[in-house]
DNA sequence: AAAGACATGTTAATTTTTTAACATTCCATC
DNA sequence: GATGGAATGTTAAAAAATTAACATGTCTTT
């Protein structure tokens, strides 16, 4: 468990959330995606910290930075996925699936359901 | 989004994923579960800070509390796989479910796999 | 019923997080 | 190249979270 979310503060949270749902986002991104509507200051301000932590980077786009996570996508989606399944599910991936399905509520298209009877068929043949 | 976990503080968020995971805890438990090292103490003015916030209640059992959360274990997981979903699958169920098994990298067992295949069939019928 | 072990309740200090004012720098455009 | 707009950097105050010492209460056992 190296550098899990659950250290993150809320703040620091709820930020890597933005920006791991939108794939990257400058300051007035993040500022108008977090509750509160806290100033375009104290966001920037949080994203350096945040930077330092070893969090995100950024990349300059003319005038502006835009930051993205250091972590990967897959990488976290993966130990959020864990996490959810430990806490919630007592470790079993198959509750968390059937959970996963029922969430969706019955709209599921017909063709995603067949997406996943092929993933589970490949992970029998291993 | 009533009362999501992405309001709890950091402290307060491990907290209630020890009694999640455990269903219910006291608080020597929960300070054995938590890093760092809190004395009691500190867990258990957490703890009645979390009751009177509404995330936990407690009953008496002979001399100690049992912590257990307000919220149900299945309505905390719904709400934990959408997020889930959200931030890191851009809302496709099918691609959070294929990383789920995937994540459980080869280790499922043939009997979770039908399982998972009769979830599906079940959903497909509906 | 006294003593010890083990809880909880109260309170306050410390640390961290969160906030934003203010200064500065960088572009684009006139 | 001067001006205005929009970004970033610096700094410090305010709020919240975290910590734990200390006091108090309650069983259990002698």
């Amino acid at each position: 468990m190296p550098s899990d979310t659950h250290q993150l503060s809320r703040r620091e949270r709820q930020i890597m959330d933005i920006i791991f749902a939108a794939g990257e986002a400058t300051a007035a991104e993040v500022a108008a995606a977090l509750p509160g509507e806290p100033s375009d200051s104290t966001v920037r301000t949080l994203l350096r910290i945040m930077e330092e932590k070893g969090h995100l980077k950024h990349r300059e786009e003319g005038p502006r930075f835009v930051y993205l996570p250091i972590r990967t996508r897959a990488e976290e989606s993966k130990s959020a996925l864990k996490r959810v399944v430990k806490t919630f599910f007592e470790g079993s991936f198959v509750d968390a699936v059937a959970a996963l399905v029922d969430t969706a509520d019955g709209k599921l298209p017909p063709e995603d359901l067949k997406r996943i009877e092929a993933i589970i068929r490949k992970a029998k043949s291993q």
